[in-house]
DNA sequence: GTAGGGTTAG
């Protein structure tokens, strides 16, 4: 039976918005809004819903009733009745929930054999998963789920834009014995919209054995590719939808253009352009927007002038073109001249000033334009985040949660990565652990990417455990799970652990790649296990077939150097197929420092003066340890010279929310007087234990070992350690400092009595991993 | 019965 029925002329109307129009014909029937309205009141009506009810008349749809305000059906009659109300465009679940109950025991009723009832075209607006649910569950109940029509208009139902649930669409997709056709395209493109291109391209192989595609197929399996960048079956597809004949469809042609354009081939995306026989604006901007993305704005801005008709899309994308390509005066010269503005130029343009980190031109238009939605926010955050402006990042999240309260932006996965990454690099705990408990509490599921930055964010906070905590309670852990953690574990000297975790991860299936390696091998290299790494260094390449990075040599280096295996760790240098980086060099320079070994020491340096002034500062406190001091003062002359300053030390920690920063001798606190009187009162214990003082990493030439001593004690991370002591006495909870460079050995040593002494435990993060101090004892072995 | 291609965050 065709849509519509005969007797059903006139009263049909298909959408809430043309209820109110009296004269609406069978036209609007076959609309494309699958929600159509029976207006109440309507003297055919009534017999519309007799008719269903009583069979004669058979739409093979479950569709769905749309509501007024007076429930629809009464429950105690035989037959559906209509009352009449007024229409209106707000539903509320409350009268859902009503009707479906009515419905419910209608059925249980018996009135209406669910035979009968089964057709019964139901029409609702569903808005939420959740009316979506029930009524999956009542075609379950009432045993009309495996009716192909029920079970189709239900997958149609869970992809439908304000549902958009994938998971149940495809449970529902695959009991289906054999979907039409546009069943399989409604999947497919649910799968390319939810960021699922594998699934889409699989599902569309799958259904080659079934149906060739169509004009509705192909456009969307060609997005799928160019979200993929997969050229190659790009390619296939663009061939085979020429020999289906789809050759000069508007549709599938104009898709091409914008996979190519996507994909960076502007070749292929002019070539099927050219043979368009017509153009419209779509695909003239796909093409603009192609030529823009890859650099060459002149050709853009060329098609840009030749274009017949432009709207704003044309205008941003040349925008948005500009400003990627660095030339931001040319984007704000666009922007101006722009004739209308909406809110996605406005996007493009404060994201291209954040990008070229123009943070002020940024703000200004953020402060001035009209409207904000997420990707305002998120292109602001994401910017901060990006130039290391971490705690702007953090105070502009507050202010989109305070300001955008009521508007329903809320963030989202994008608004997460740059956030968590953010807190992360900061080390501030209590705010990472605020930002993930936001982040439960407001339903965000923690896996994916977002479980492998907060595994991160929690190892580089210092709280290992929370770490692992994150990781535990992800059910299905991908390789980026597994490595973070073993990451996060090195750099706690955990390497037993992490050891342990990789073997776990392959009895789980998972192979490792080369990110796991450099996670392994860092950790044995803080820690010092010299064999594990000769051995995982052998491994990777004989076991796992996977090539050595310039990290792997790194790691394997630093070992090296920090166990005094220095002409072994010059030899590997020497031999490695990669040229020496930055890192690798200060490793060893560092090494020569530590185990005072000038000749090495000069070796590194010598090939680092190119490379990095910091290696200057290393090179002095060699010499000082090897008490040089000639040599102290040329290398502090020559930096003078360069103008190359020692990076300025400093340590924080945070009490209820506050951040408190010390320098070398800091008395700017205002607890100062209680701060030093720690300090004497650390002195006395530290000297009653037994501990001597280990000056030789005094960088200045001080003769009197009294004042180098005196200088030791008033390093930054003793200041905030005794703060912390001070201030966090009652409870027992690790003190946490975070300091910008290397512990050295002194703060060192004097840190392992102290976490004995106070009976406290006490987590130091410096420039490269954490210490833990507990009862004597440092978590690296004092290899650091 | 689908409603298809283009611009901004990650």
């Amino acid at each position: 039976m065709r849509y519509p029925p005969k007797a059903l002329h006139g009263p049909l109307v298909k959408a809430a918005k043309y209820s109110s129009s009296p004269n609406l014909t069978m036209k609007n029937w076959r609309g494309k809004s699958t929600t159509y309205i029976v207006p109440l009141g309507f003297h055919n009506s009534r017999s519309f819903l007799v008719r269903i009810a009583i069979g004669t008349l058979l739409p093979n749809t479950f569709t769905i009733m749309q509501f007024f305000h007076s429930p629809f059906i009464a429950s105690n009659t035989s037959s559906p009745t209509i009352i009449s109300g007024s229409p209106s465009s707000s539903f509320g679940n409350s009268t859902l929930n009503l009707a479906l109950t009515n419905f419910s025991s209608i059925i249980s009723s018996g009135a209406i054999l669910p035979t009968t009832f089964i057709p019964l075209t139901i029409f609702i607006s569903s808005e939420s998963i959740k009316e979506a649910k029930q009524l999956h569950s009542l075609s379950l109940k009432t045993g009309t789920f495996n009716l192909s029509p029920v079970s189709s208009r239900l997958v149609s139902l869970y992809t439908s834009q304000p549902i958009n649930d994938l998971i149940y669409a495809r449970s529902v997709f695959d009991t289906i014995q054999s979907p039409s056709l546009p069943l399989w395209n409604m999947m497919i493109k649910c799968y390319v919209e939810n960021h699922r291109s594998h699934d889409a391209i699989r599902l569309f192989c799958d259904m080659l054995t079934e149906f060739p595609p169509d004009n509705f197929t192909l456009p969307c399996v060609v997005k799928g590719c160019s979200r993929l960048c997969a050229v190659e079956e790009g390619k296939q597809i663009h061939g085979f939808s020429t020999k289906l004949g789809f050759g000069f469809d508007k549709f599938v042609q104009s898709s091409l253009v914008s996979f190519y354009s996507k994909c960076g081939l502007l070749d292929c995306a002019r070539k099927v352009f050219d043979k368009m026989g017509e153009k419209d604006l779509v695909t003239w901007n796909s093409l603009i927007d192609g030529y823009a993305r890859s650099g060459d704005v002149e050709t853009a801005r060329k098609l840009f002038d030749e274009i017949p008709r432009r709207d704003s899309y044309s205008w941003t994308a040349l925008l948005h073109g500009f400003s990627k390509s660095g030339k931001i005066e040319a984007a704000r010269d666009v922007f101006d001249k722009m004739p209308t503005k909406n809110l996605v130029s406005w996007n493009a343009m404060i994201n291209g000033y954040m990008r070229s980190g123009d943070f002020e031109s940024a703000c200004e238009l953020f402060n001035t334009m009209p409207e904000r939605n997420l990707i305002t926010w998120n292109s602001i955050i994401a910017g901060y985040e990006v130039y290391g402006r971490f705690e702007e990042a953090l105070s502009m999240f507050l202010r989109m949660l305070q300001e955008e309260e009521d508007d329903f932006i809320k963030p989202n996965n994008a608004t997460f990565t740059s956030l968590i990454s953010a807190v992360a690099a900061s080390a501030i705990l209590s705010t990472g652990k605020w930002v993930h408990s936001y982040m439960v509490k407001n339903g965000m599921a923690i896996d994916g990417v977002i479980g492998t930055l907060l595994i991160e964010m929690y190892s580089k906070c210092g709280s290992i455990e929370s770490a692992l905590t994150v990781f535990t309670s992800i059910h299905r852990k991908k390789l980026g799970h597994w490595n973070s953690v073993i990451v996060g574990l090195g750099m706690h000297g955990m390497a037993d652990e992490a050891l342990e975790l990789f073997k776990k991860m392959q009895e789980s299936g998972i192979k490792p790649n080369t990110v796991t390696f450099v996670g392994l091998l860092n950790a044995f290299s803080h820690v010092g296990y010299v064999k594990e790494a000769h051995l995982y260094f052998d491994f990777m390449v004989k076991k796992y077939g996977i090539e050595r990075e310039i990290e792997h040599y790194g790691c394997l280096v630093d070992v090296l150097c920090r166990t005094g295996r220095l002409q072994e760790a010059k030899t590997v240098i020497e031999e490695m197929k990669i040229r020496p980086n930055k890192v690798i060099l200060m490793s060893l320079l560092r090494g020569a420092r530590m185990f005072v070994d000038t000749e090495i020491g000069e070796y590194a340096a010598h090939r680092l003066k190119e490379l990095a002034p910091e290696c200057y500062v290393a090179l002095s406190n060699m010499y000082a340890a090897a008490g040089k001091w000639e040599k102290v003062s040329e290398v502090r002359e020559t930096m003078k010279k360069k103008g190359i300053k020692k990076e300025a030390g400093w340590s924080l920690i945070e009490r209820k929310g506050v951040i408190h920063r010390f320098i070398v001798g800091d008395r700017s606190h205002p607890q100062s007087e209680e701060i030093y009187a720690k300090l004497k009162e650390m002195r006395e214990k530290l000297k009653a234990a037994g501990h001597v003082a280990d000056t030789r990493q005094v960088l200045l030439r001080i003769e009197d070992e009294k004042e180098k001593e005196a200088e030791l004690e008033l390093h930054s991370e003793r200041l905030a350690i005794a703060y912390g002591l001070i201030n966090n006495n009652n409870d027992k909870s690790p003190i946490r400092v975070v300091k910008n460079l290397t512990v050295c050995n002194d703060c060192h040593s004097v840190t392992k009595f102290l976490s004995r002494i106070y009976q406290r435990d006490i987590i130091v993060r410096d420039n490269s991993r954490f210490h833990h101090f507990r009862d004597g004892l440092c978590s690296c072995n004092d290899f650091w």
